[in-house]
DNA sequence: AGGTGATGGTCAC
DNA sequence: TGACCCTCACCTG
């Protein structure tokens, strides 16, 4: 489910897995073989995630660079300690590029209960490999503002939506123009402002743009901190009330997303419009409409969408 | 057993 | 704009 707020979350996972250890690194599936011989052995100093690129420091200025691209997964698990306090490696299952390996660790300052063993496993994304700091600098350059970075700049994205014939639904996917919002959140967040897809940016209000960002520095938050994608009101109102401090955004001064376990468990999945084509507007009633916008599926309300 | 789609992106034409 | 890459769950028969 990669959109930014799952690349976010995830680089917090790994932090919190494997931040100050050595894990092993290995290729089970034999791929990234090559790559995994030189990450394995060094210390694992953080990970971060621009958009949806994820960038894992390891020691020497070496980064595991990793795009998830449509279908790919990178798992973090625990692994439980038996009575005797060791713990069990459980096989690879399918094709694991990557797999990190911790072997946990005793009381410490930062980990007073002790440190569990992690294991975390990449499989398909679309790219994986071993990236220097330059490298991992001009992929950042590329990219446009990431709502869920701290110092994000909405201007930037503004510069070329406002001087664009482009759509904004293609311009809202479009990373070099803004980094992090995939097919889920830009058909929603349209939604949310009843803005026609098929608007030209250039023909965009710049309050209307100032609205759509504010409500993805809402929105990708509440993504990263429920591992799942939120954009329903009451669904909204839910995941505020439940303990999240809208004031408190998860967004540390590094840009970093503070992660921490969903309280609550998985919300039922229910949007706006995303792949309702034929279902009935929840606002007015009318059908969701769908079209193939560069091969990537649009939904929309023809009625409370209409271009004014 | 085989086909399909999926929250993504790149490259060639 | 289309071909292609990545993996796997879910569908069809």
């Amino acid at each position: 489910m990669p959109e930014g707020h799952t690349l976010h979350r995830l680089a917090g996972s790994l932090d919190t897995a494997f931040a100050g250890t050595t894990p092993a690194v290995s290729s089970p599936q034999g791929r990234f073989a090559d790559g995994a011989a030189l990450l394995d052995g060094r210390a694992f100093v953080g990970a971060q995630a621009w958009g949806k690129h994820l960038f894992a420091e390891f020691a020497g200025e070496a980064y595991l660079h990793v795009h998830l691209g449509l279908i790919g997964t990178f798992d973090v698990t625990p692994l439980p300690r038996d009575d005797d306090g060791g713990y069990a490696v459980p096989p690879p299952v399918g094709a694991v590029r990557v797999r990190l390996l911790s072997a946990g660790g005793p009381p410490s300052p930062e980990h007073p209960g002790g440190r569990a063993a992690y294991v975390a496993d990449l499989r398909g994304a679309t790219l994986c490999e071993v990236a220097t700091p330059d490298q991992v600098d001009d992929v950042v350059a590329r990219l446009g503002p990431d709502p869920l970075r701290a110092h994000a700049d909405p201007e930037r994205a503004w510069a070329r939506i406002s001087k664009s014939q482009r759509s904004i639904a293609d311009l809202l996917m479009d990373q070099a123009v803004l980094a992090g919002v995939g097919n889920v959140y830009r058909c929603e967040v349209l939604f949310r402002h009843r803005v026609d897809p098929h608007r030209p940016g250039r023909e965009i209000r710049r309050a209307t743009w100032e609205k759509i960002w504010a409500d993805l520095r809402l929105l990708l938050p509440i993504g990263v901190r429920l591992g799942q994608i939120v954009t329903m009101d009451d669904q909204v109102q839910e995941a505020l009330l439940g303990g999240y401090d809208p004031a408190a955004v998860p967004i540390s001064p590094t840009g970093v997303s503070a992660w921490r376990p969903n309280p609550q468990g998985a919300l039922e999945r229910r949007y706006y419009v995303y792949k309702r084509q034929g279902e009935l507007c929840r606002v007015c009633g009318s059908r969701i409409r769908t079209a193939q916008v560069a091969g990537r599926n649009l939904y929309w309300c023809g009625r409370c969408q209409r271009r004014r």
